[in-house]
RNA sequence: CGGGAAGUGGCGCAGCUUGGCUAGCGCACCUGCUUUGGGAGCAGGGGGUCGCGGGUUCGAAUCCCGCCUUCCCGACCA
């Protein structure tokens, strides 16, 4: 029983100024935890038995289905993390410090290496395979601005799981079992996802998918279908791709277009050219193939020019290409570069220049809606000139795709063509087929039932517990405070005295405590003495146990209140009735 | 990393422009009395290196320089 005349418990009338977001402002003011460093908090008592519960509730999860629990440290020596490279690639965000003999640690922002290295220390053969193991761990990052109390911080606790296994097949099953049970942890908990396709980072990437809280405060964008379940963080959503069966357009012809370097000039003077005017309709900026020149900074230092082609009415969207072409880093093409290119005509780059075989030898990839068939206004190389009906694949060819064009509300769906919305929210868990990068670089091979060394393939699979509390606390408050859903709920009752010292309501409050313990409830009890009932209400509304419970005014003809944190519902209650109400309620 | 705002008892804030008596207010905390179904009243208390370091000055919370931290927007971020 927590007994509020003793808990290690501060509420604040007021809430904090430097909290913003709902979940942090509450937290700090219902007292469940406090800051203690810059990203970083002190859980406090009621908060730590909330956190308790979502991790008792991951590992539950993560146990029944058959992944078994390790724990590695979460300082680190250098090796492992140079050997893949992540050292150096993780850069500013990984936390780095040296021992007493100057040697080089870390704390360990994520754990692929260690268990790649661990499995590979204690397994050899393919009838070792597969296994999943995984550890609920402090990682720490570096963050350049931690923010929302926990759902950023720089120290934070996750649940990371791997799988290996011999082949893809085997990796996709164990996908598909972490899959079901992110789904059963989040249903568990409480709360509100959705399941988006995620980017897996390197080119030719394998599957990944993210769970996002569907949140306002959220840092990822992504955008769902309308109409069926495709659902997509923005920089995977995938472009619906028109077939055309043939060109319609005539030959494609050069036209003098003076002054057009930008899309809105150029749509203007198409539709105030008779020569030009379209016979149909106007002319639009989606009828326009814009050609962006970017550079790429490869790992290795390389810097690569790369040329995009979107439809003109969109933007191009650094960070769905940065996605594209991780781990190179996309950078601006500046005025020193294109005087190394004297063949690109600024505001009037067509494709008659670019491409692997082209004079620039720039390679160029273009949005997949820029299909076989396609007719396009576009640039003609010349200051002051477009070419009009340019058909891809008749009159030009591009190197390849890439989905690097700003996604839209309305958008069509992928799948079926609906339109999809935007929205954000909040990454509650990954999971990610991984593939061999971490096994090769650490040379985790076993021996198949041929005798020969295969290299492991491997997944991911991450679940923010931390940021899991916040994110229910998230979903689940109104204007006085947190409202818990039950199976995280610091407690399953808060019982509430509310009548003058000395009366009936104490002794009758504390027998029924002592009641609704012995029949297996939690109870967070209010017994401080001197505290006005109004005190009393605010607290247990802000601490948000969902049902309180009030010995008061009824007390005399045998009735206690029941009260509902979040539809504010209350009822009397017969005081000999109420463990099993309560009971019923509690397990429902 | 760029732009903006801000650091004063546990929490929320005032004071700073124009340097000067004991650094003030509300909440919280302690003591006493009253009060007890929606953040009570009265009286009396305790608690603050004014973010850190340096400088100007007879004298700095206040002016100057540097740094740190927090929040917001952006960049960044399995």
């Amino acid at each position: 029983m927590l007994r509020m005349s003793t808990l290690f418990l501060r509420t604040l009338r007021e809430d904090p100024s430097d909290a913003e977001v709902p979940s942090h402002r509450l937290l700090v003011r219902a007292g469940y935890i406090r800051r203690a460093a810059p990203g970083g908090f002190t859980w406090l008592p009621l908060g730590w038995i909330v956190y308790r519960k979502v991790e008792a509730i991951v590992r539950a999860e993560m146990d029944a289905a058959g992944f078994q629990e390790v724990h590695f440290p979460a300082l680190l020596p250098r090796e492992p993390y140079e050997a893949t490279g992540r050292w150096t690639e993780y850069g500013p965000n990984l936390f780095r410090l040296k021992d007493r003999r100057d040697n080089d640690f870390l704390l360990a922002p994520t754990h692929e290496e260690m268990f790649t290295l661990v499995v590979k220390d204690l397994f050899s053969s393919y009838r070792d395979l597969p296994v999943s193991i995984y550890q609920i761990q402090t990682k720490y990052r570096d963050e350049a601005r931690p923010r929302a109390g926990l759902l950023r911080g720089r120290e934070f606790v996750m649940k990371d799981s791997y799988s290996f296994d011999v082949n893809d097949d085997g990796l996709r099953e164990s996908y598909r079992r972490h899959r079901e049970a992110y789904i059963r942890t989040f249903d568990r908990l409480g709360l509100p996802y959705v399941i988006v396709s995620a980017m897996s980072g390197a080119m030719g990437g394998s599957a990944s998918e993210e769970f996002l809280a569907p949140l306002e405060v959220g840092e990822d964008t992504f955008v769902r279908c309308t109409a069926c379940d495709y659902a997509a963080n923005t920089e995977a959503v995938r472009v619906a791709a028109p077939d055309i069966a043939a060109a319609t357009a005539g030959p494609s012809r050069v036209v003098d277009t003076p002054g057009t370097p930008t899309i809105d000039s150029l749509v203007d003077h198409l539709n105030g050219d008779a020569d030009l005017t379209r016979s149909d309709r106007q002319w639009a900026a989606s009828d326009t193939l814009k050609n962006v020149i970017i550079k790429l900074v490869h790992p290795d230092g390389r810097v690569e020019p790369l040329a995009i082609g979107v439809p003109g009415d969109r933007e191009v969207d650094m960070k769905r290409v940065e996605a594209q072409v991780s781990p190179a880093e996309p950078a601006p093409f500046g005025d020193a570069d294109f005087a190394n290119y004297p063949m690109l005509a600024k505001g009037y780059i067509g494709p008659g220049s670019l491409g692997l075989n082209s004079a620039s030898g720039i390679r160029y990839l273009v949005d997949p809606r820029v299909v076989a068939n396609s007719a396009w206004v576009t640039g003609a190389d010349r200051a002051g000139h477009h070419v009009v009906d340019l058909v891809c694949g008749r009159d030009f060819t591009p190197d390849g795709l890439i989905e690097a064009a700003e996604v839209r509300d309305g958008d069509p769906c992928p799948e079926c063509g609906a339109p999809m919305e935007s929205a954000r929210g909040i990454e509650i868990g990954h999971i990610f087929q991984l593939g061999r990068k971490y096994a090769e670089a650490l040379d985790l091979k076993v021996l198949d039932a041929d005798g020969e060394l295969v290299t492991v393939t491997m997944g991911s699979y991450g679940i923010g517990v931390s940021r899991a509390v916040a994110a229910i606390a998230e979903t689940s408050h109104d204007d006085a405070g947190l409202i818990w859903p039950r199976a995280v709920s610091p407690a399953d009752v808060h019982l509430v005295i509310a009548g003058k010292e000395g009366g009936p309501q104490r002794p009758a409050a504390e027998v029924l405590a002592a009641e609704l313990e012995a029949a297996g409830m939690s109870v967070l009890f209010d017994d401080r003495e001197g505290v006005s009932p109004g005190v009393r209400f605010k607290d247990a509304e802000l601490i948000g146990v969902p049902t309180i419970v009030v010995v008061g005014r009824g007390i005399d003809d045998g009735l206690v209140e029941v009260k509902d944190r979040r539809s504010g519902e209350r009822s009397d209650v017969a005081i000999g009735e109420v463990v099993a109400h309560l009971r019923s309620l509690v397990s429902a």
